[in-house]
DNA sequence: TTTAATTATTGTAATTTGGACAATAATTTA
DNA sequence: TAAATTATTGTCCAAATTACAATAATTAAA
């Protein structure tokens, strides 16, 4: 049906690329791979493919994701579409960026066949990327700071239980500012969470109550319009 | 350098859809044309066009707009990228939809070539439009919203002068609420406007001072960051 | 010319939220 | 058992928000 080839492809071609943020010791990171092949062979970057012809836009991130993770069933949200006509140097691909969120210590990265190498990179210490990716997780990371602004995604990265400490730290590390602990439970407290009888382990001073957030009571909330989400 | 004819184009092509939101009669339009030619003759849709092998994003989608209206140096703003495999029925062809904001009473429309007519639609009272434009506009008009809140575009939809219940009203379209007069007056207190000692003409009643918007004192605030928009 | 009608503009008081800071509680380790 | 450390809660004051009322300026009708 679609005449198709490689050099189709490289005269006008589409991709997505995908970025996955995660969270741990206090960071919020991207996963990055390392090229194994030109161009920008040995330079990390943002996991990306190309789109097929008749393979949906979310279908193509959610299989990139798939590919490079083994993970399924993570929402995908688009951020922003990138074309400059020289961003990549054998033809034209404009590609559009799509970012998740996944909690770090739930799976084991792999590096799959096209990369050589995969890692978690802060995003408070990124290298050099290949291609126009630097402008790109930027970019992704300024939408993904709004939306954790105006959505409950901030659970996507936190553990499944939580303490209010963790919960504020990652809100202080995607602000770059420091929060009151007593404000911050102020103003979280309508936001509904599921209190446990569990406690923090193995550290070394009071352990912290165990949370975690009640999807069911949230969204009964927004639908009640009793509640948004607003940090 | 390209290998690109018509059958490529339509293999794998990509467009621009221009949103062109105004404001006139205390409503939010778009600006859409008539198909005067297949698929879809004779609905209404929204302004795109396919964009060249060679150009930006960015660059396309002025070039749909000032080919549309004859206007120049009208910030473009991306909103986002639909692609399902079928949303054109003559091949596959992913669109970036761009919006810009316009006073409507600043220029005349005409139809152009490639359109049979041209109409300003209020948001409201929107009829069935051709592809998926019906959807995209409906998103587009969730990030319009979404800026409305963060940035003061708003006036670039206002006239130059405008009374503050004109400034109220638009808010009070667009988020289908009523505010409080004095609570609004109130709220905006620290948006820099300038005061004119002009006033409202041809009222039935107690004419309204004019405002305009202090762009450069709005800029000097956020740089010395002393001032966040915020609605 | 006066008055009613209409809308603009400003004010006030009560309530809610936000920020700075302090006090108390629970746990581990020495 | 005490010191150290962090968790959790409370209090006070300032600032913002809300509901509502009062006053001002203009037009149009009597």
């Amino acid at each position: 049906m679609y005449r198709i080839d490689f050099n189709d492809f490289f005269t006008s071609a589409f991709s997505v690329d995908c970025i996955l943020f995660g969270y741990s010791e206090g960071e919020i990171k991207a996963l990055l791979i390392k090229r194994a092949m030109q161009p920008f062979e040995n330079l990390w970057a943002i996991p990306g493919d190309l789109i097929y012809p008749d393979e949906d836009l979310q279908q193509a991130a959610e299989r990139v994701l798939f590919e490079l993770t083994g993970l399924n069933n993570i929402a995908m949200h688009q951020s922003q579409t990138f074309g400059k006509p020289n961003r990549h140097p054998q033809g034209r691909v404009i590609t559009i960026s799509y970012f998740a969120l996944l909690r770090i210590e739930d799976f084991e990265v792999k590096a799959s066949s096209w990369a050589g190498d995969v890692q978690w990179v802060s995003l408070k210490n990124m290298p050099d990327l290949a291609f126009d990716h630097n402008h790109i997780l930027s970019s992704t990371y300024e939408m993904l700071k709004l939306k954790l602004q105006n959505e409950p995604i901030c659970f996507d990265l936190l553990p499944e239980r939580f303490t209010l400490n963790e919960f504020q730290q990652l809100y202080e590390f995607a602000f770059d500012q420091a929060f009151d602990k007593a404000n911050f439970r102020k103003k979280i407290k309508n936001i509904p969470l599921i209190a446990h009888d569990e406690k923090q382990q193995n550290v070394k001073h009071r352990p912290a109550k165990l949370f975690s957030f009640d999807k069911g009571a949230y969204e009964e909330a927004v639908k009640q319009n009793h509640f948004t989400f607003k940090m």
